[in-house]
DNA sequence: GTCTATAAAGTGATAGAC
DNA sequence: GTCTATCACTTTATAGAC
């Protein structure tokens, strides 16, 4: 058989995996197309080619991340919403929708989970002028969904101290993403598989609580939130 | 009388305000010496006079906020340990020691609160290579500092759970500088003048409630925290 | 202290050969 | 699909005139 150039080119893959690595470790900006044709043993004009330009290969990463976990945050969402039907949800299962795709993701992908988490972290603290378009939309659709759902988990909690206590949850949960790596060191050696999960349900604990803060159980409907808020 | 240059020149303040506003607005590594010295109408050489490297300039940046925080920060939490001389801090009043410098260092500066909270944000968020090597040693003790404090208001935390806690709490506070511009509005209206005071004693509550969480009051001593561990 | 001019290296992107 | 060569800028930094 005659040596044919691949179809569907592994380059754009190692490309595609070098350019994530890259993005990890020392953030969006501050990589070159040079740094990753480099790291990909590809050459020069090979971002070009595949993606467009620079910022079409930044919006893939991005997007190959932020779609996948933003579904599937909805769709727990609205699992466990359909199976309570209309009652509110705990505290904890909301917050278990909206961080246990981040750790889902981790098994899927290739990359090394050290990584993965800088990754995540990074697209997940994106905002303004550096946030694509259509991350924005995404976002936006989460934002409402689980700003109204822990709304009704916390009634008796006025609206904009809720939209407060999300943004202390979510910079929680981005700081444990982008800390990862020097924060498994710490639980030593007993728990080396599941890493993530042992995050996860620590992070868990801490923002019930602290979303909890303060609100009586059986105090009247005092506020619905009717507006939500952007936490990027 | 004949005109001079002025010795100890207006243009140098004039170069690190444009500075941290654009640091501000885009981050250390999305500015130009260019982009500076065009704001504060200088010479392109300017900050190569004034500051050695562009890199002098940054390093200058953010110690002129980070040391007077972390001195503060150090002071206010020693007057507090002294005042209760050995026993152990209310959790609520570490976090205030923690906390309310950067609220201070906002009433000193003459920068917009908005985009000083954002250079505050980037700041302390800032690690491994990003990060110069005389913030790391100024970091270091108040990491060291704090864990122990609040380690001793939770003895019956586990030292790698407290660590784990830390970082949601720092997390959170992060978050909340970096996006105090889109969380002011939320607060409509009625508390103008003590915004930053208003977001403080939420953070507080936020994060004693979450580092609580789970910690019985009378549980016998478990684990004294001996390693400590940096989040920054 | 401030300026111009320029060096030396790096940036993303593309035309065109293979 | 991959390559080289190159364009058109931009980057930080500095030498030297004023």
């Amino acid at each position: 058989m005659r040596e044919i150039p691949a179809t569907q080119s592994q380059s754009k893959q190692r490309l595609l995996d070098a350019a994530e690595q890259l993005f990890a470790e020392r953030g969006f900006e501050a990589v070159s197309v040079r740094d990753i044709t480099h790291r990909a043993d590809a050459n020069v004009a090979a971002i070009n080619y595949h993606f467009g330009t620079r910022d079409g290969l930044v919006a893939l990463v991005i997007s190959r991340y932020l779609t996948p976990v933003n579904e599937e945050r909805l769709v727990r969402l609205e699992t466990a919403e359909r199976k309570t039907s209309g009652k509110s949800l705990p505290l904890e299962e909301i917050l278990d929708a909206f961080a246990r795709p981040l750790v889902g993701i981790t098994r899927k992908s290739a990359m090394p989970e050290r990584l993965l988490c800088k990754l995540l972290g990074r697209i997940f603290s994106l905002q303004g002028d550096d946030c694509p378009v259509a991350m924005e939309a995404s976002m936006h659709r989460v934002n409402e969904r689980f700003t109204r759902a822990l709304g009704r988990a916390l009634p008796s909690l006025a609206a904009d101290e809720l939209i407060w206590r999300i943004h202390l949850m979510v910079g929680g949960l981005i700081h444990l993403l982008m800390n990862q790596d020097r924060l498994e060191p710490v639980s030593s050696g007993t728990e080396e598989p599941p890493a993530m999960d042992a995050a996860l349900s620590r992070f868990i604990r801490f923002s019930a609580a602290g979303l909890r803060e303060g609100v009586t159980l059986e105090a009247p409907v005092k506020n619905t939130p009717q507006a939500t808020f952007d936490f990027g």
